[in-house]
DNA sequence: AGCTACTTTAAACGTGTGTTTGAATTGTTA
DNA sequence: TAACAATTCAAACACACGTTTAAAGTAGCT
């Protein structure tokens, strides 16, 4: 395997799980036994490591998303926002044939990404992969078409924190989930239960 | 003003803006114009600080909002979950009285809390006011008493998140809502946005 | 083999971090 | 005023960080 795929692929674990701040170039060498200054040679500096490592999964999940989405929009009959949310479904789980545990990381990745770092992967991601925010936006208009853009830009920002949030903190909550209700949970299950909750969330009705 | 005071009121800004991680004590000691050592000296430990910082609001907060839940437990009526969501207002909206821009400061941090420091807030809010925590489950189960204790725990997780994860950066989406769709936003409009959406996510029909 | 381009390596650099130290200063009590 | 405790202060400590450097090693090609 090569050098720059065995910091990937440490750096993604690590990222996930303490986050971007959190981590330090030397564990992720460490991790991936390679010499520290491999990082630098190639990807330049740590930023630029991040950016790679977010690119290698939207690359992945972005093209099968905007599908997903698209194709709600171009059937004749209204979806429900269940519909909407649940294209989502498909796509994320692909990513554990790409890569073991690969939603659960991604996932936490992007709840990283929102919260450290004063949000330049905010800005990454809405630059470099604007389609899936469009295409999105689009499904829940087709949804939803009495929610006014305000109440909609206020309802999607809700749906991701939900999101990014859980997910960022979806191994402690898997853990604790287990232990209290003595059954297993796994990152398929909290998908499932959280699609119910953000399709009510974006499909309340209007405050006047 | 004490110079703990002064170190409060400076760190509280800087870690609500900037996370726990990504503030440094020279740059608290520097915006409170005291002497480095002076966190250490009256706290101990930056760790001890954050606990300070938080303790500070959640004294002011967590009586406040246990009465206010506690007291819909006691109504004879079946609260609905707008009800519950709604008893959150006062008591927050009361931050901006104990202090100037309290409510939002709060919010972020608790934010900060959640993400930071791989969650060892979480485990101070909830063994050092666990209070809060379960005077919110109860008014919940009476007012959805159909939800089992597993669906409520991972609706309840969901709308922490919604909830902390809008606030850590409101300051940008306020900013944004307010470019897009010019007119004025504050915290409050945020908050009257957000209680619809949780409400509904909350209060969603069970799945099986 | 010899040349070239790419890659790896160990070591150091400069900077920033939380914390500690011991002397100087201030405040309080006798 | 004298003595004592509490606080402030500048300086240093030990360490971890991201990055850079220059030498050593490796591959492919003529």
């Amino acid at each position: 395997m090569s050098t720059k795929t065995k910091i990937l692929d440490a750096a993604e674990i690590l990222f996930a799980d303490k986050g971007f701040n959190g981590t330090s170039l030397r564990e992720i060498t460490g991790q991936a036994e390679v010499n520290l200054a491999a990082v630098n040679y190639h990807f330049g500096s740590k930023k630029e490591l991040i950016k790679a490592v977010m690119s290698r999964y939207m690359n992945e999940l972005s093209p099968r998303l905007e599908l997903s989405l698209n194709s709600l929009c171009l059937e004749e009959r209204q979806p429900t926002l269940i519909d909407v949310f649940s294209a989502f479904i498909e796509p994320l789980l692909h990513l554990n044939s790409f890569k073991e545990n690969g939603t659960t990381i991604f996932l936490q990745l992007l709840g990283r990404g929102y919260t450290d770092s004063q949000g330049f992967l905010r800005w990454f991601l809405t630059t470099q992969y604007p389609g899936v925010i469009t295409s999105f936006t689009q499904a829940v208009r087709k949804a939803y078409p009495e929610l006014s853009a305000e109440e909609m830009f206020w309802r999607l920002h809700f749906t991701m924190g939900t999101i990014v949030f859980t997910m960022s903190s979806s191994d402690a909550l898997i853990d604790i989930a287990q232990n209290d209700f003595d059954r297993h949970v796994d990152i398929a299950g909290v998908i499932k239960q959280v699609i119910p909750y953000v399709a009510a969330g974006v499909g309340a009705p209007i405050v006047r």
